[in-house]
DNA sequence: TTATTTTGACGTATATTTGCGTCAAAATAA
DNA sequence: TTATTTTGACGCAAATATACGTCAAAATAA
């Protein structure tokens, strides 16, 4: 039986380890990149920037949303969508916390 | 019929999201962070450190040996693991250039 | 009112990851 | 020589992730 045995870890390893999976798709990153980029929020269909069909980016888009990175909002037929800079900065900093919590600075390495 | 698509995506794009796939595991964290407080090699079962059976843990470490974040060299019977902080430095950088590319100082989000 | 546009929800098929059992090879110990 | 220890290779089963087609709801346009 395979059961997943995330739960067994630290939290902090668990939190760290499911924002590197958030950011591990080529198109979570772009779409990010993109409303980076715009640095405002954007309507229309994001799919036309991304090689992929509008329900796969949508499906992107959706957990980049759960994940709580980029919001939208309804604006008529249309939705806006937008980064979340204080999700965002929340993140940067727990990466940054795991980076650097790898010191290699003096490793001792003799092979 | 679903075939991957991540080809179609920038070489920068791909190379990024690999690198964060490669760190979506608490365990593979545990496994460098390990590595990294003993601040040397290490020989014996790593599996000890965390909660899943050896041939698990195995399969991570040739993970990241493949990835080429660890290196292992044999002594006798046992296998010596190590970190290579070249190539940590190496992914440190990569994930901060994306990070840094996600630029929301100044971000406009009206909603 | 009846189209049309835009998007999310749902289902489905394939691919990949995760976790582990089992076996075999290689070095040592007895 | 024959155990024993340590590890990698292989393969299986369950869980997740990817990619997309189809449909329906909601707002607008005609």
């Amino acid at each position: 039986m395979v059961q997943s045995k995330t739960d067994l870890f630290d939290e902090e390893l668990k939190t760290q380890a499911a924002w590197f999976k958030v950011l591990a798709h080529p198109a979570r990153l772009k779409i990010l990149q993109y409303l980076s980029e715009a640095n405002s929020c954007i309507t229309g269909d994001l799919s036309e920037e991304l090689p992929l069909g509008r329900t796969t980016v949508n499906q992107h888009i959706k957990e980049l949303k759960e994940a709580g990175l980029i919001q939208g909002h309804i604006e008529g037929v249309r939705t806006k969508y937008c980064l979340n800079p204080k999700k965002i900065t929340e993140v940067k900093a727990i990466i940054e916390q795991f980076l650097t919590s790898l010191n290699v600075g003096d490793y001792e390495c003799k092979s």
